[in-house]
DNA sequence: ATGTTTATTCGGATTCAACTCGGTTATGGA
DNA sequence: TCCATAACCGAGTTGAATCCGAATAAACAT
């Protein structure tokens, strides 16, 4: 028996937007440690009674903005990957990063403005689906582009530029006097992934002529 | 007028310092989320308005447990300097980082046991001189290498390798499953730099034959 | 329409961990 | 030996998280 319910009605779902809106809001005027169930319920118009309807705990709403914020990316990175397989390794880079901008931007830069949030403590299971979709996203490639599938190293470098990549691209977001600006680290990690391969593929040359 | 002190005599150091151990240990075998202070205190063997003879509030605990390891990698980073400014980049790298698989595994693999706090919650704020230090490294090695100061690129590069690295092995590290083992990341990484280096002079040269 | 059931909302009451504070004990030096 | 100060203690206070029983609204059957 869960102590929780699931939204059935119109205005319940509304209710629980409305709350999700509210962490939003939230966190983009102040930060994880003030937040209070009372003052999200306030913001949301709603009572904390109504409020622990749906979230069983202040957790919970966190996590609801956590899952919006994965699903929002993997979305992205599912509708550029047809386009994406087409082009070179760092064409194809270059193309995702200036998507995945675009959407940071999307609601106003809700998510910019939550970057302090997401990116110190977003948590490794909201971070995994994205990875997963990168995953499938390299696979998908290598179908299409099997030139690159004998490469030595393949897996570390993937699990190097997925992991790596993600963390350089939080930090430079939420940083605000970043070392580098987005588009140099977009065009590093595109320049990186062509030096590894084309780094990789001497390397395979050289030991098997 | 701070409301907390600093130990002055020995026995008050002695225990700040089971405080902090205390922590530890409770990380080890549960959560963030489970700790509280009076579990802490016990664990310890003080009482609860002892530890708030000491600690501000909860968070000042963590945080101490933070610095702690923040200050044993910059401090390894330090140690290890000398050796890898002569090595090349590639086994500069993988000297560094196989001291800290040492660093990590001390005192009964404390870090170890507590990696999942270490990387979902080490705040920035303690990794920001880990990067520092790095930081001063890579001039250092630059210094006895100009070789390699002209490649373009260098500063993202660099901070690519350095988030992008910290993270990979991080995860690589509290992960139950790794995908890859510390060896072959260690291996990648250094792998990475060399390609990366080599790529850019190539690119250089390309430029500016 | 009207009664009935189920979903939703509400906000005061409860709980529990963070933190406080006044009192006690230990230490180190005059 | 005595005093000032450091350290320690743990019951008591506070406030935010969470609960729950009553009130209201929608859905739906008759």
């Amino acid at each position: 028996m869960e102590r929780t319910r699931k939204p059935q009605q119109e205005r319940a779902k509304k209710t629980v937007e409305a709350i999700i809106e509210a962490g939003f809001m939230f966190i983009s005027r102040q930060s994880k440690e003030t937040l209070t169930t009372t003052k999200v319920a306030d913001i949301a118009g709603v009572s904390v009674g109504t409020l622990y309807e749906y979230f069983g705990n202040k957790e919970e709403i966190l996590d609801a903005m956590y899952a919006r914020f994965s699903e929002d990316v993997t979305a992205m990175l599912r509708e550029v990957t047809p386009e994406v397989i087409r082009k070179t390794p760092d064409q194809g880079i270059l193309h995702i990063l200036q998507h995945l901008r675009e959407m940071l931007s999307r609601d106003n830069q809700r998510y910019l403005h939550c970057a302090a949030l997401l990116s110190q403590n977003l948590p490794e299971q909201h971070v995994a689906p994205i990875r997963q979709v990168l995953a499938t996203l390299s696979l998908q490639y290598l179908s299409r582009n099997p030139e690159y599938i004998n490469l030595p190293n393949l897996p570390v470098m993937n699990y190097i530029m997925t992991h790596g990549g993600i963390a350089a691209l939080v930090h430079q977001l939420s940083s605000d006097d970043p070392m580098v600006t987005f588009d140099e680290l977009s065009q590093g990690l595109a320049t990186m992934a062509r030096h590894m391969i084309e780094g990789s593929r001497r390397d395979a040359e050289q030991a098997n002529p």
